[in-house]
DNA sequence: AACATGACGGTAG
DNA sequence: TCTACCGCCATGT
């Protein structure tokens, strides 16, 4: 690979590193690969994402922890089923607990959520 | 070629 | 605290 990584490689790259039971925002991963401003350019990378990428795509929810992604799943209803089933704290039926299931791709993969 | 839209975020009012 | 506007860039019409 001479050509350097996209940024939606890179975006691949960050959203592969989320823990289990962690999810993480648009922001954090468009700030991890440069460009705090193009969040969108992350929505629009995770929405060519496809089942064979093997991407916890459904571990990347908005600023405010809303599944704004899950029709892009067939339904919002699978989407959370997969972060339940990872013990991804919910605060409603679309929307997770940031403030204990949040994961910045700058710090280290802890599995313990804050006591 | 131009306009409108989108899995967003930040700042201003 | 909530709402509104702007910026960002690729895609579709």
């Amino acid at each position: 690979m001479s050509a350097p990584p996209s940024f939606a490689d890179r975006v691949y790259a960050t959203v592969a590193r989320i823990p289990r039971g962690r999810v993480t925002t648009f922001g954090r991963i468009a700030r991890v690969c440069g460009d705090p401003r193009s969040a969108r350019m992350v929505g629009w990378a995770l929405a060519a994402v496809v089942d064979e990428q093997r991407l916890p795509c459904h571990r990347v929810v908005n600023r405010h922890g809303f599944l704004t992604g899950g029709w892009h799943f067939g339904h919002p209803d699978v989407m959370r089923g997969l972060l339940l089933a990872e013990g991804v704290p919910f605060l409603e039926d679309d929307q997770v607990d940031l403030a204990v299931c949040v994961w910045e791709p700058d710090d280290l993969d802890d599995d313990g959520p804050p006591d």
